[in-house]
RNA sequence: GCGCCAGUAGCUCAGUGGAUAGAGUGUUUCACUCCGAAUGAAAAGGUCGUGGGUUCGAUCCCCACCUGGCGCACCA
C-alpha cells in the first residue's frame, strides 16, 4: 500500500522549503477534526526561511498542489494545507490489499533477523498468580509483533530453577515432605515445604547451613540431589503448561537459570582477566559508582554466584548461540537498576552488542488489600482469574444464545480473550490494581467488544452467503458506494493498520495496536448502524460486504498478534 | 537521602511542540417489526499536579517543587 504522507510530502516537496521530503512527511499530522482533512501540513516552520506569514506561505503550497488527482481536495486554512484524499483512490487501495490472499498487516523489515524475547519466566515451585500475567501476555504480543514484522523470533521462558532455595526445598520435602502430597499438588506442596523451612530455620539455624551443602551437592550433580530437583522442576512446569496452554502461548526455548550455571565460572574469570572485578566487604563487585550506578555484585562473600553474573552469561550465550539482531527481557520495572548495571558491565567488557539488549519495563500490580504476598494469603491466581471470565462469559452465553453448539470453546476464547485484552489495553508501564469486576467487565472497550463486532461481520457475510475469499476474488469493487462519512472513517482507520503494527514493535507497546482495534471496531459499528449492507442493489451490496471482509479479517489478524481468538459466533 | 517512573473528566485510561485536549465507565435520556442491543446516538463532566523557563505556539521540552509507586550489596 502506498503510504500517503509519503505521497503528500514528495507534492509538497519543492527546493526552495529547504526540507527534505522525508522531513516534509514527518512533519504532516491527521487533523483532530475531520472536518479539516485528512491531513494537514503545518507552515509555521516555514515562515523564518521564507520570510512570509505562515498562511500565506499554506495558500501558496495549497494552489501548488491541487489539482493532483489522488486528491480529492486541497485547501489553505490559516497556517494549515488540509488535504482531502480522494476516497475511492484509498478504498480501492485498502481493499485490493487487504483481500488479497494470505495474513495482511506485516512487512519484511525484519528480514533475516532474529529477535530474541525472554518473558514470563516465573520462578519454578512458586504459584502462578495474576502478578505474572503481565510479563507473559506482553511478552507473547511482542513476539507476535516482530513475527508479523518479519523477524525471525525466538521466544524464551528464562525458569528462576535454581538457586539455594533449591537446597531448602529438597532439605525440607525430605523431613516433611511426602511424595503423594507433591504428585497430587506440586505447586501448593512445594510451596508449603519452602514456607514451613523458613519457620523451622527461625527455631533451628544449623538447618541453614543443611541447605547450603544440599545446594552444593545439587551443583556437584549429586543423583540424588540432582533427581529431586528434576522431579520438582518437572511437576511445576506441568502446572505452568496448564496456564500457558489456556493462554495458548508456546516458548522456543525453556533455558532458564539452571542452564546457565555451568557457565558463570568463565564468566567471572573474564571479569577478572578484564580488569573489572573489584573485592569489596568481602564480595566481588563491578564499581560502576562513575556511572551513578552503585556497585553489581558478581560474587557473594561465599563464593557463590547471583543473579546479575547469570544474567551476564545468559546474554553471551544468547549471543554466540542466535546471533540476535536484538535481546528483548520483559521484566517488570522493579528491576530497572539491575538491568542498568547489567548493560554498563556488558558494555565495560567491551560487547558492543550491549546496545541491542532491551529492557521492556512494566509497571507494579496490586491487590485492593495491598501489594501482593504470597505468604501472607495476599495473592489472586491466574488461573482462577481465567476459570472465572469463562465462567461469566458462558453465563452470558447461555442467557442470549442459548442454542450455540459450541459453548464450551467459544466461552474459553471470549473469557480468555478478555483477561488478555484487558492485559494489553494499557500503556505498559503503568502500575495498576488488580480488580475482579475489571476483568469481569464485558461492555466498553474490551475483548469481548472486538471478538462481538468481528462475529457481527461474520454473521453478516454468512446472511449474505459469500466469503471472505470469494469477495476478494470478485473482479470489480465500486468504491463509489464506500464513499460516506463512516464508511470512509473505517476505510481510513484499517488503512493505518500496518503502520501501528509497525510502531507497536518499534516501541514494544502491544497497548498501540490494542487500542487502535478498538477505534477500528467501533468504527465498523458505527458504519453498520448508519448504513444498511445487504441491499437488494448488487454493485453497492457487494462494495459494502467487501468492507465488512476487509474488517473481519483485520480485526481477526490484530487479535491473533494480541494472542486472542476470534469466534466466527459468540 | 539519592535515582527511576507516574500524575489528564467522579472512576479507569488514550493522546500530541500546533487548529475547539479525546475514549470507555458511571449518571440522565433516546433507538430493537429493521443485516447480532456484548450495539449505536445524545446530554453532562477539564486549573492536563503546582510554579517558573524555552518557543510564533507547551498538557507535551527544560528546571524546581508537591503527591504516589518502585529501587538503592551478598534474594531474583
Amino acid at each position: 500500500m502506498v503510504d500517503l504522507k509519503t505521497l503528500i510530502a514528495e507534492r509538497i516537496y519543492d527546493e526552495s522549503l529547504g526540507l527534505e521530503a522525508a522531513e516534509i512527511a514527518s512533519m504532516i499530522e491527521v487533523p483532530q477534526d475531520e472536518k479539516m482533512g485528512d491531513f494537514a501540513f503545518p507552515c509555521f516552520r516555514l515562515a523564518k526561511t521564507l520570510r512570509k506569514a505562515p498562511p500565506l506561505i499554506a495558500a501558496e503550497i495549497a494552489e501548488r498542489i491541487s489539482g493532483e488527482e489522488c486528491f480529492a481536495r486541497v485547501q489553505q486554512v490559516n497556517a494549515y494545507v488540509n488535504v482531502f484524499i480522494d476516497r475511492e483512490f484509498v478504498t480501492g487501495e485498502l481493499l485490493k490489499d487487504i483481500l488479497s490472499e494470505g495474513e495482511w498487516g506485516g512487512c519484511n523489515d525484519g528480514e533475516g533477523k532474529t529477535v530474541v524475547v525472554d518473558f514470563s519466566s516465573p520462578n519454578i515451585a512458586k504459584p502462578f498468580h495474576i502478578g505474572h500475567i503481565r510479563s507473559t501476555v506482553i511478552g507473547n504480543a511482542i513476539c507476535n509483533l516482530y513475527r508479523k514484522t518479519g523477524y525471525n523470533v525466538v521466544g524464551v521462558n528464562h525458569l528462576g530453577d535454581y538457586g539455594t532455595q533449591f537446597g531448602k526445598m529438597i532439605v525440607a520435602y525430605r523431613k516433611w515432605g511426602s511424595e503423594e502430597e507433591l504428585e497430587k499438588e506440586p505447586i501448593k506442596a512445594l510451596l508449603g515445604y519452602y514456607t514451613k523451612f523458613h519457620v523451622e530455620a527461625e527455631k533451628h539455624p544449623e538447618l541453614n547451613d543443611e541447605a547450603r551443602d544440599t545446594f552444593v551437592r545439587l551443583e556437584n550433580g549429586e543423583p540424588e540431589e540432582y533427581a529431586l530437583w528434576e522431579k520438582f522442576r518437572e511437576l511445576s512446569l506441568e502446572e505452568f503448561n496448564r496456564v500457558y496452554r489456556m493462554l495458548g502461548i508456546t516458548f522456543d526455548s525453556y533455558a532458564g537459570e539452571s542452564f546457565y550455571s555451568d557457565k558463570m565460572p568463565a564468566v567471572i574469570e573474564e571479569l577478572k582477566d578484564k580488569g573489572l572485578l573489584v573485592k569489596s566487604e568481602g564480595a566481588n563487585i563491578v564499581d560502576l559508582d562513575e556511572y551513578g550506578l552503585g556497585a553489581a555484585l558478581i560474587t557473594k562473600s561465599d563464593g557463590s554466584s547471583l543473579y546479575a553474573t547469570r544474567d551476564i552469561a545468559t546474554a553471551i550465550y544468547r549471543k554466540n548461540h542466535y546471533d540476535f539482531y536484538k535481546n528483548i527481557y520483559v521484566v517488570a520495572s522493579q528491576q530497572n537498576l539491575h538491568f542498568k548495571q547489567w548493560k554498563k558491565v556488558l558494555e565495560l567488557m567491551g560487547y558492543e552488542w550491549e546496545k541491542d539488549c532491551i529492557h521492556v519495563p512494566f509497571g507494579l500490580v496490586s491487590l485492593e488489600e495491598g501489594t501482593m504476598s504470597t505468604r501472607h494469603g495476599r495473592v489472586v491466581f491466574l488461573e482462577d482469574v481465567l476459570n472465572n471470565a469463562v465462567e461469566k462469559t458462558r453465563v452470558i452465553m447461555e442467557e442470549k444464545n442459548a442454542d450455540m453448539p459450541e459453548l464450551d470453546e467459544i466461552s474459553r476464547e471470549v473469557g480468555i480473550g478478555a483477561v488478555i485484552f484487558q492485559e494489553l489495553s494499557n500503556n505498559r508501564i503503568k502500575d495498576y490494581v488488580f480488580s475482579w469486576d475489571k476483568v469481569l467487565n464485558f461492555d466498553g472497550e474490551t475483548g469481548p467488544y472486538v471478538q462481538y463486532t468481528h462475529a457481527r461481520a461474520c454473521s453478516v457475510l454468512r446472511k449474505a452467503g459469500i466469503t471472505e475469499e470469494e469477495l476478494g476474488a470478485s473482479a470489480e469493487i465500486k468504491t463509489e458506494y464506500l464513499t460516506g462519512e463512516s464508511a470512509y472513517a473505517l476505510v481510513k482507520l484499517l488503512y493505518q493498520i500496518p503502520q501501528v503494527i509497525t510502531d507497536a514493535a518499534v516501541k514494544y507497546e502491544p497497548s498501540i495496536l490494542t487500542r487502535h482495534l478498538v477505534d477500528v471496531a467501533q468504527s465498523f459499528n458505527k458504519f453498520y448502524h448508519d448504513e444498511h449492507i445487504l441491499v437488494d442493489d448488487e454493485e453497492e451490496r457487494t462494495a459494502k460486504l467487501a468492507l465488512v471482509a476487509a474488517s473481519k479479517k483485520a480485526i481477526r489478524e490484530c487479535l491473533a498478534i494480541l494472542g486472542i481468538k476470534a469466534p466466527e459466533r459468540m
